[in-house]
DNA sequence: CTGAAAGCGCTTACAG
DNA sequence: CTGAAAGCGCTTACAG
């Protein structure tokens, strides 16, 4: 019967009475801050063990840090985000920080809501795949906290970092493959946005296709669809793309989670990939090994992205004000869905 | 050149002057506390909108609740997640709420870090989807702050609630439905683990297989795999099984994930599904759906499951000390995965 | 129904 | 190098 709670949690006060020194100097070890002797350090580190003493989060969040980095991801569904949280989790192992997800599943308005929830929660900054953002909200957002946006080409920013591959440079690969590879008539599924802004992922992909299908004298064939990010949406889009009279030689989809939706609709209306139409996805997920996927795809190293975005988080968190661009190079990895169509010759047309 | 967060911030205490009430009674409204009368609340509400007032979350953790519920997933990767997750947050959407995930990886050692690292952070109560958590180790968890397990059958548990499918139900109806079309030699892969105990889904599983199997008379038939959580496992594992003389006319994999993998290997070795042989998964996730995969599977409800956890898990944190164990029929979706071997009949052997 | 005051467990200047 | 004291923004008894 004894009372619950009642001084029973280890505090910062009761591993200084343990190791016989001062309320500062234990909190001094914790954080690792300068100005303690090796011995002082010691004795403490002794009776954190001893004690079984674990920070209290609120309470340092009420004064400094809470060691809490927010990864605000719009979508879990995509297995992209899976490699981009590996590299996350991998650049923090070692480190005192704890990464946390908030999934908005509902949109833009969504995402405010649960990046003001994370702010609210004194996070110490956040992690940003949001690709439907618009651009004066993200820097709202890094007045109020430190930031790094995952497929934002926000080159020019100053007050928040970006990381990304050269989405259009990887758009232009796939073109470019479709071509040597003798399509012509390629098509661009997109997706759906309200403004569609040079600064998304999406855009720059749209951007690296046009121009390359014009760089190769593919100009007449270049055909974008839009569509929004269901299930339905993209598979009538698809259809009906499909159904046309002037259907595609090729398919490359903004992303691979569209383009295992095109391989579906493909084999419900009996066409063969890639013989009746070639298929290419974005991203490299690891699905696309599947035998009955074999979906060409273009690899952007998510758990790079991952990785060094936690990094830069951390060193803006430090006191690094000078903002940081990342880019990595995409690489093609070529499977089944996109097989040269035939042996004509890879010149262009026109 | 003015300071900034120089008496920036609003807080409950700028907000109470505004209002011209107390602090005390601020903090009431933000609560919705018992004994404020209308008047005191609408004018505090007017300031809080007013000034744009934003709780602090940390000062708020350091006596009361945090407003955050913390769900801790073993695997981004498997889309069943996404369905829980789905189901959290419709459950939270008008609530003070926030659920946060952790992702644990590598292991139940990781589970435990990010356990603690939540409770250090005074989250309010913890969902659990924690496959491979020891008992022991959840019921310790339990003592330290309100949690709710997902596939973990604890049915004798009182110190948390559990929320569940009828995973041996699950299992009996995928035998029975392959059996029906003629499909004797039904194989089961299952998941490596370390300590196999009757509360984990996985081993409810087989238990379900085991027994029906028995039951419709083809219990020497029995053929359990186990494989680790890997590609490069789960796919040797397959070949193996597929690639002997004792080839079965089925695998009930035990969950989607890995049946997407049986899927691909049969492909690669040339065996046509279901004709060489039928495949069932478990959990009947979207990709299901895919006309590539096609793949027949246990609606199991994820987001039933998720909405209810944190129905239960708020229930508990509001102060109900009766534990809960709520279970979920399982329903069978059929796709060309397991479509009928014959028409020989669909009797038992021997 | 309303408010003044103590205190949650830390961190941060500031002295010594 | 070490420590005493103030204070972060709330909630919680307790009085009125």
């Amino acid at each position: 019967m004894m009372p619950k709670k009642k001084s029973e949690r280890v505090t910062i006060r009761t591993v200084a009475e343990d190791a016989g020194v001062s309320v500062a100097a234990v909190s001094k070890v914790l954080r690792d801050a300068y100005g303690v002797s090796e011995a002082l350090r010691a004795k403490v580190q002794a009776s954190m063990t001893t004690l079984g003493y674990r920070p209290h989060a609120a309470a340092r969040g009420m004064r400094g840090q809470t060691y809490t980095l927010g990864v605000l991801f719009s979508d879990i569904r995509n297995p992209f985000f899976a490699d981009i949280m590996s590299g996350v989790n991998s650049a923090l192992e070692r480190t005192q920080y704890q990464p946390l997800l908030g999934i908005s599943n509902s949109g833009p308005s969504n995402e405010l809501a649960i990046v003001n929830a994370m702010i609210d929660r004194q996070m110490d900054g956040l992690i940003l795949v949001a690709p439907r953002m618009a651009s004066l909200e993200a820097s709202l957002i890094a007045e109020r906290v430190p930031i790094v946006m995952i497929g934002h080409h926000e080159r020019a920013a100053t007050d928040l970092d970006t990381v990304n591959n050269d989405d259009a440079l990887g758009a232009g690969i796939v073109v470019r493959h479709l071509a040597e590879g003798g399509h012509r008539k390629i098509a661009f599924l997109n997706i759906q946005l309200e403004l569609a802004h040079g600064f998304l992922v999406t855009t720059q992909r749209e951007i690296g296709y046009r121009a390359t299908m014009t760089e190769l004298g593919l100009g007449r064939n270049i055909h974008v669809l839009y569509a929004e990010q269901t299930v339905r949406d993209t598979q009538t889009a698809i259809k009906h793309l499909l159904a046309s009279k002037h259907r595609p030689d090729a398919i490359f989809c903004w992303t691979d989670f569209i383009a295992f939706q095109a391989l579906s609709v493909a084999r419900d209306m009996g066409l063969s990939v890639p013989g009746d139409v070639a298929i290419v996805g974005y991203d490299n997920t690891t699905d696309c090994d599947l035998a009955q996927n074999a979906l060409t795809s273009i690899d952007q190293s998510g758990q790079v992205l991952g990785l060094q975005s936690a990094r830069l988080l951390i060193e803006r968190i430090k006191g690094r004000t000078q903002a940081e661009h990342f880019v990595v190079t995409p690489r093609l990895v070529v499977r089944g869905s996109s097989k040269a169509r035939s042996h004509k010759g890879a010149d262009a047309e026109g």
